[in-house]
DNA sequence: GTGGTAACAGATACTTGGGCTCAATAAGGA
DNA sequence: TCCTTATTGAGCCCAAGTATCTGTTACCAC
């Protein structure tokens, strides 16, 4: 491949992470990590395949899994149950999901993991994971409301 | 109907839920009722259907979403994103689900609101609900391998 | 009891979301 | 350049759940 779109440095990271865990940085996975690096918010494996129009659906959806797997992307669940997807070059993490706007923050500061042993140590219980979702109204919408009531 | 089987007080305790939201107490809703009370962990759609062979394709689901409305059955998110249903005659609480045996216990004396509310508000978010799967080994998968070793 | 009406059940076709397979192709090392 | 292996994409397949439609049942008024 002589010429090579330029890509973004977030784009770049994605193909990093892929290429310390041995995968091949191929042309379809430099045009999802551009794409997925765009995001400002959560997507679905359907949206993104929208996105990608000239990709096979297989590899849509096996770049979406390895990319869960090397940790660029994180699953987010929404409160109707539908699953989507979202940057994560972080460490584990939650997520605060408005349900109006459809923006989601990173949980930062939450002391959630020791309130979890204690309470799993209680019930004879070794804690070895956990899933956790937020959902609420983010500070814009609700000054939005405020202004428009 | 002149002649009904005699049913678990469980059983019985999920048909008057039904009733008291105004739903009728048909014969494939005390099938639905009677099983449902009979499992002692969660279990599948399918796992309810094969259970009932007798009954529709939807109306199995149809049962199974109405007893989660009327709040007699709650949602329970497997580690593998597995969808499965739980008794729930309790109102919002969470689960501790044991990764080798499957078994479950319920969430009690967990703080998890107040940090939840706490951290939402350092976000500027309005909490309008969470959700919250919690994954480990059971005291008893656990003495199990204690004896084993 | 009988009859009317609205809720309900069941069959089945359809949609959605994703996995599997396999032949063709591309990447990278020798 | 050649060889090996990873990757791709097309198409088929499957499971889970939904929509629709027709026949049935429960409940209420009489």
């Amino acid at each position: 491949m002589a010429t090579r779109k330029r890509m973004s440095p977030l784009a770049e990271q994605i193909l990093e992470a892929l290429e310390e865990r041995g995968y091949r940085t191929t042309e379809p996975r430099r045009a999802v990590a551009q794409v997925v690096a765009n995001q400002d918010r959560h997507f679905t494996a359907e949206e993104l395949r929208q996105m990608l129009p000239g990709l096979g659906r297989a590899t849509v959806f096996r770049s979406l899994k390895l990319l869960v797997d090397v940790g660029v992307l994180c699953r987010v669940l929404l409160e109707d149950g539908a699953l989507h997807y979202q940057m994560s070059l972080r460490g584990h993490h939650h997520h605060l999901l408005c349900v109006e706007c459809g923006i989601s923050q990173d949980l930062t500061g939450c002391d959630i993991e020791d309130v979890l042993t204690q309470t799993s140590d209680r019930h004879g219980f070794e804690l070895s994971g956990h899933w956790l979702e937020v959902y609420g109204r983010c500070r814009d919408c609700r000054s939005k409301e405020a202004v428009s009531a």
